[in-house]
DNA sequence: GATGAATGAGGCTTCATTCAT
DNA sequence: CATGAATGAAGCCTCATTCAT
């Protein structure tokens, strides 16, 4: 085997194995967040949750707002893109955010994980979310078309934004778990200018499957905090 | 002069003496909530802010939770008091909430304290909140005389709530201030089932001049923020 | 009694409390730094040595290098203050940097201590040390009166002062003890163009007995390392 | 090729290599020791200067102290035996001591690098160096043929170390270059009983020109130094 | 009731050292 | 022999809380 061979496979074999632990700890980060809020004393906790050292935590992050940050944005960015590519290809623009929400709520109902992590830390999803490239895009278009009417850009996301979140913290608290979310999602078309029929409608239509992969942070978190797994990779003697 | 009189005297002045210093207590902290955010080292910046000492603090509130909801129930308490009387005395329940959102806005917009408290600690306004006493009467009432429709209470507290909180929150971070929140009540009221032609019709009634006392929790902040005051009742040698 | 006097006497107690407080952690670190070094993990050993909290620590200094710096300026100020007391009186400046520099060198084989913590942190005395400010003087006046020649005041400095340290510092590491000062004195005296009769002539006379307060940082210091003696003020239940 | 010179070859070549990566730590520790001074997180500096891995640093030295004293060392030796070299074919050990400090404080005025890891490590320079082995021999020299007098040998080392030492150090600190070392090397002649006339008659003498070696440790650190050059051997691919 | 020095648990962070690859 | 991620002891520092005055 020559030199070079061995130098690419040990560079390719060190970078995933940071990537993996790099995985590990934001997993149990985002376990972490959803249990004891954004604020507070929350490394010791995580590295008790990944099961590394002190030192370790540090290889791969500074501070709790870098962390935070990382573990916002992962799971923002991977559910969002899993939404943005299937209601992508409608060109209804009141059908994209009818099924996008839907499918966010949905996602909250679901994984009751996601519905803390958004409880505990409402305000984490700062601008930095892809919410805030994909909606506006979608409003526009729909303003454009006159699907939508009488507010502004503005006025829609805070419309939606607002009472999806707050509607996905009531899965995080809220006793009964029957909420079906459509009855929130129609008061939103409403509010933004779609009619109560053209909104009933639009909820009728069949919501595909969303395809949250096996290896997601929002599975493998989901499974962690329902099995009370140990983090993965860990080997016990 | 008799000595129950006397006694009586002494009596009072303490308890008058003691709620001073109880709301100044209060005031400095809610500037510093606004300003650090519920998490983080809030009491030794309170008695900074207040000129007190450690030990007085803890002669009146045992642990940062008890000082956060002293002032979230004071702030929540005075504001929701005010628009509720100016309010609650509307026939049309779709008034009173079109009117009490709007007075809330435009008190988020004139105090920016306010807003800013409300972005720091956006999920601090709990269940103990005065709105959840106020607003599901006005909902159910108007769900009941037809002026709301195909929404839940549940479903209507969430849009007001969520949609209102998030304008608000705009408010404390947009670098513009020109927003004008009438086009989100409208909207709000579309999503609760009024109409069109309705919600625009109840956003051109003239508001009320919401008369927030001199001496308010409000009022004393916002002047002390504006003016950098010290705390009231410091003796100058 | 007088709130006014209350106040005063409340006033006046917590300062001396303080300044108590602050003497015994500065005296404790003299011995640690006296033994360990200036480098490295002294707070620790400190506030042992004190028998204080990490807390009541961090209320007199912030870091290593303010404490050392309070040390290092507290023992030399004494020390050097009274020498300079005894010998500013001198007409020969011969004389007084003579007797000067013997005082200094008999005071660092009385307390092994001085000895140690020059030893630890030679450059620790750095140009804030009184020694900048009362040698160059009597430099100057020799050369003026012609009692010291072909020096400039930088060489004679470098001279005296590393003589003095190297020969101090020999006192806390030489297992012989019997080292007699005097011969590095008078090759000083000639080194800065002292005749070698007259060099002899002020080594013969009577060294005035150096007045150390009982209640010195030497003194003090001195007494616990020899009987490892607690620190000061503290009650013992 | 015989299998047994090609071991010979690959051990030499190995020993060749290891040689070379010790050299290269030693001179990243010099640089890293004359700016951070001798205590403080040093290991990850040098190995930082070295660029070199954590682990590869382990296979040369065990602990700080060992790499210290390595740099020490090799530094102290490598010019001591310069000067030695030079000065060890005079006759007269004034002349000797006279030169060798001339030398000394030449390089360190024209090696700030050694300059400051003197100031840095003052008393790093310890009984080991080679200053302990070859100074003592001279002055006893300079004693037994008269040229030293009214001095023991230790006096005369404290005297000639120390200020030397101090000397050097203000190269370092000292805003002016201009330090002409021969006064300093005259006190010192004086101190140690030569007289005035022949201690300047000695600095007359011209000094030899030192050949410090291109390789040599204090060449390449300074080298360094000056042209912020990478460590050597560091392929650039 | 007011004061502020003292406390010490608890979190944060570094860094020398090890070890599997 | 080189690498660099993982380790965890050890230090640093803050801050809520107590308590003698």
């Amino acid at each position: 085997m020559s030199t070079d061979t061995t130098i690419d496979h040990r560079t390719r074999v060190a970078a995933e194995r940071r990537e993996r632990m790099r995985a590990r700890l934001i997993e149990s980060a985002m376990l972490v967040f959803a249990e004891k809020g954004v604020g507070g004393s929350v490394i010791q906790e995580v590295i008790a949750a990944a099961d590394v050292s002190q030192g370790t935590f540090y290889n791969y992050f500074r501070t709790n707002e870098e962390l935070l940050a990382a573990v916002t944005q992962e799971l923002n960015d991977e559910l969002l893109r899993l939404i943005e590519r299937e209601v992508g290809s409608y060109d209804d623009p009141a059908r994209r955010i009818a099924c996008g929400v839907r499918m966010f709520l949905r996602a909250a109902h679901t994984y009751p994980l996601l519905a803390r992590f958004i409880a505990a830390g409402l305000h984490a999803a700062g601008p930095s979310s892809l919410i805030y490239a994909y909606l506006p895009v979608h409003i526009e278009q729909g303003l454009a078309s006159g699907r939508f009417r009488d507010v502004t850009v503005e006025v829609a996301l805070d419309l939606i934004v607002g009472t999806t979140l707050t509607t996905a913290q009531r899965f995080a608290t809220a006793a009964q778990a029957d909420a079906s979310p459509e009855q929130a999602v129609a008061a939103i078309l409403r509010g933004i200018g779609v009619s109560r029929s053209e909104a009933q409608a639009l909820l009728r239509t069949k919501l595909p499957a969303i395809a949250v992969p096996a290896d997601s942070l929002l599975e493998r978190g989901h499974a962690r905090m329902q099995n009370q797994l140990p983090p993965p990779d860990s080997e016990v003697g």
